[in-house]
RNA sequence: GGGGUCGUGGCGGAACUGGCAGACGCACCAGACUUAGAAUCUGGCGGGAGACCGUAGGGGUUCAAGUCCCCUCGACCCCACCA
């Protein structure tokens, strides 16, 4: 048989395209599966590889529960706002609106001739007016319910470039694109209150069926931790407060440090004696707040506060004061209590400082450095040095201690998160514009709803300004409006929203993406009700995720979505890596381009070897040669179809095996394991191969098998046999019983070793197996002039004899 | 410093709630068909001549450990002075 997979796949894409055959309707009797898959940055350089993969996956997926009778949403889009398109912009003076388009364009062919059976019909991109002016909208919602404000946080900033840097940009403390130093700048932003919903969005888990790793990934960017907020009282008037998780630790204290950076030090400048030293300091740590303090100075650089003495509030012992910058000005207080003896970094601080300790911790000599914080929890461990507390444990002294410090009034028990408010202002031109006007009269004002969206200027020149404002500022049509208050003269925020906000929310408009009235209608949504299965990168399952959680959680309490957790599974997959085992990238030449692939091998090679080449949730390394051993098999099937011969019905011998396989693959595409999913394909293969004749059902089961991973060449085969398409066809339905062989070989060991193999009947009678056992000539051998202690066997599986 | 993932042939990887380690594929070797090659087919393929030894290393639990427990070593990723 022939077989020229261009045409073929061609004309298959053609069909599927022209019967609608993947395009979701909201309503009907089949139950809904909603299928989504992250949607892409369409980058200049096209889909890679690692796209390829987890599309197929949950491609493989949509296509085995839509032939099981489920109504798939199986969505796309674009996730088009961002710096690169930005950067790009500028270089080439265009309108990144232009760039975006022509690699969406790119991107989307590529993804039709994969085969990939989204729904079309619901694409949109972040970047259409049509779907940010809900993004705009939903921001209005959550300035209106007070959930967002303006704050000053400090930014990267380069003063050679003038212009706001991220994280990334100014990783090492230098600016990416000039090489000089970056500094920390106060600027107003806008923020979300997300630091509210850390409870909720910890209780939410327990609403998702998201795979442990990804649970754990959020619990610890909440990074929840619960302790005493202590007021300690400044000699001579005033008082200050600290935050601890180690209250029984505080007759130990012998110093306090605070935070260079945070609003304390500010306050007690006037008192201070050193102030030239101080300011020194504070200056000092400005500069290196984003460089990796800890490789240069590990926790040990700091000045003392002179002329600012504090008060242990449980002995009224006198300590000095010190400024650190291990202690972060936006952490719990900006303040902690120092206990040398039992803290690694307050004891390296100390160290460095001459700073007295005391140990007040049985169990433990601090004049070993090597010694880790919390060593001394649950070791029955007792205090001394701590007045009416010695001879507690630490957990007793815990709960004694604090009760004493909250009964006098001067402790609270709180909780502290890592989590932080959300700062969701970016200096760029390339984002949602943020829906606010200011005006000198009254203030920051929210554009009314019907005047959205608020669309970004079509011109393609644009420029940071002196200041660090988004390029938005400089085009003057554009900032200079009206007040929606007071009709007077007034300007629009000219920053953007970050790239995370479309990414947000975008799964709940692909439940109802052609709304114009709506983000997505209320019915929509109740009927998807929530995203059954949503895959994506390792790398998003802190960050995007719990952003699109907080957004749920808060569209949830203002009554606009059915359920506060919108999002059932998340899972992760690895990625694809050079077949150097490295990060493709340009620079290490190491990138295979998917085109490439598909040209020369076709797109259900592709498919199979990228399910084929390892564990779904690992990394792999590309490698050709086992590309070629996945062509190999699809031709295989191929040539299979030249052995069809024209009996009736299935070949009796291969129904145990056909069965098997049926399971396996049905179950194998539901827990990932699509690599075993292929390798259970090809035993099938094998086992076809090796007969003469196979019959048209054999052959047309395993075109229905192989259609989720493969559907190009299934369709066509099946075709040929005379069959109706795949994509309108049923799943086979497995029985149980008949993917249980009724003769088995089970092993048998004299001691735990293997000695010989046995053949008994399915559920043989212990008493049979053991006397068919014993009659292995090797297994005789081992036991010879030996006691037999004990026969062990476990049914259909193995013997074990013991003996001594 | 914290957290996560993981360590199985020459390679990618299988092995369900502990039960014949190495499925399936790649690479390789030998043979068949060919003038030759490609393609295809057949056989072999953890180590050791062997008793046996083998899942990073060392202990432990068990009739039985890749799988469970403890320790050590190593790799990768994320967050990182979080009090």
């Amino acid at each position: 048989m022939s077989y020229n997979f261009k045409k073929t796949e061609e004309k298959w894409q053609k069909y599927w395209s022209e019967h609608h055959s993947f395009e979701a309707i909201n309503g009907g009797d089949k139950p809904p599966y909603y299928i989504l898959v992250e949607f892409p940055y369409p980058s200049g350089s096209g889909l890679h590889v690692g796209h390829v993969r987890s599309y197929t996956a949950q491609d493989a997926l949509a296509r085995m529960k839509r032939m099981q009778g489920f109504n798939v949403l199986y969505p796309m889009g674009w996730d088009a706002f961002g710096a690169p398109a930005e950067q790009y912009a500028i270089k080439n003076h265009i309108h990144p609106k232009d760039a975006v388009k022509e690699n969406i364009k790119t991107f989307k062919k590529q993804m039709q001739t994969l085969g990939f059976s989204f729904d079309w019909n619901r694409e949109f991109s972040t970047t259409d007016p049509e779907y940010y002016k809900w993004t705009q909208w939903q921001f209005l919602q959550f300035y209106k319910h007070n959930m967002a404000y303006k704050d000053s946080v400090s930014v990267n900033w380069c003063p050679n470039c003038k212009t706001v840097l991220s994280n990334e940009d100014a990783a090492g403390g230098v600016c990416e694109r000039c090489g000089c130093e970056v500094v920390q700048k106060e600027k107003e932003q806008w923020m979300l209150r997300m630091g509210d919903y850390a409870e909720d969005l910890l209780k939410g888990l327990d609403d998702t069926n998201f795979a442990d790793k990804v649970k754990l990934g959020q619990i610890n960017w909440i990074g929840k931790s619960s302790g005493v907020e202590v007021d300690i009282n400044i000699v001579g008037g005033g008082k200050f407060s600290i935050f601890t998780t180690c209250i029984e630790t505080i007759y130990g204290i012998t110093f306090f440090v605070i935070a260079p950076d945070g609003k304390l030090i500010k306050e007690l400048m006037p008192r201070i004696e050193n102030k030239e030293e101080v300011m020194a300091y504070i200056n000092e740590t400005a500069k290196k707040s984003n460089m990796d303090r800890t490789e240069l100075n590990k926790g040990k650089s700091g000045c003392l506060v002179k002329g600012i003495k504090a008060i242990n509030p449980v002995n009224g012992k006198e300590v000095p004061v010190f400024l650190g910058d291990f202690v972060l000005g936006n952490y719990g207080t900006g303040a902690v209590m120092a206990v040398p003896s039992h803290d690694q970094r307050d004891f390296e601080y100390a160290k460095e400082h001459n700073i007295e300790m005391i140990q007040v911790i049985s169990g433990r000599d601090v004049s070993e450095a090597a010694f880790e914080k919390h060593d001394y929890l649950g070791k029955g461990c007792k205090l001394i040095n701590s007045g009416e507390f010695d001879g507690l444990t630490v957990e007793e002294a815990k709960k004694k201690i604090t009760e004493k410090l909250v009964k006098e009034g001067i402790a609270r028990e709180v909780n502290n998160y890592k989590m932080r408010d959300w700062i969701f202002s970016r200096q760029r031109f390339w984002g949602e514009p943020i829906p606010m006007i200011y005006c000198k009269k009254c203030g920051w004002q929210p554009m009314k709803e019907e005047d959205l969206p608020l669309v970004l200027p079509d011109v393609a020149e644009y420029e940071p300004t002196e200041s660090g404002e988004s390029p938005l500022a400089n085009i003057s049509d554009w900032v200079n409006t009206t007040c929606p208050k007071c009709g007077g003269p007034a300007k629009r925020e000219t920053d953007t929203m970050p790239n995370w906000a479309g990414s947000s929310w975008y799964f709940l408009r692909f439940m109802d993406a052609r709304n114009d009235k709506e983000f997505a209608s209320m019915e929509a949504m109740k009927y998807w009700n929530k995203v059954d299965w949503y895959n994506g990168g390792m790398e998003h399952t802190a960050r995007h995720l719990l952003y699109a959680r907080f957004w749920v959680q808060f569209l949830y309490n203002i009554g606009l979505v059915p359920n506060k957790e919108m999002i059932w599974t998340r899972v992760s997959h690895g990625m694809v890596l050079g077949s150097n085992n490295e990060k493709m990238s340009k620079s290490k030449g190491n990138v295979i381009n998917p085109d490439d692939i598909v040209n020369e091998y076709g797109a259900d090679t592709l498919r199979v070897y990228e399910m084929f080449m390892g564990d779904y949730e690992q990394d792999a390394p590309w490698s050709t040669d086992s590309l070629k051993g996945c062509k190999r098999f699809i031709d295989k099937v191929i040539r299979l179809y030249d052995k069809v011969n024209d009996k009736e019905g299935y070949s009796k011998d291969l129904e145990s095996l056909q069965h098997k396989t049926i399971k396996k693959i049905t179950n194998d595409l539901v827990t990932m394991a699509y690599n075993t999913a292929v390798s259970a394909l090809m035993i099938l293969v094998n086992a076809y191969e090796d007969k003469d004749s196979v019959t048209k059902e054999d052959y047309h089961l395993l075109l229905t098998l192989l259609d989720p991973l493969a559907p190009h060449i299934s369709e066509e085969l099946n075709e040929k046999l005379g069959y109706k398409p795949l994509c309108e066809s049923s799943w086979p339905v497995y029985d149980e019983s008949k993917t249980v062989d009724n003769e088995l070989e089970i092993a048998v060991q004299v001691n735990g070793k293997l000695r010989g193999t046995i053949k008994i009947r399915k559920d043989e009678d212990d008493e049979v197996v053991k006397k068919i056992a014993f009659d292995v000539e090797n297994v005789k051998h081992n036991i010879e002039g030996k006691e037999i202690k004990k026969v062990i066997v476990v049914k259909n599986k193995i013997v074990n004899i013991v003996a001594i």
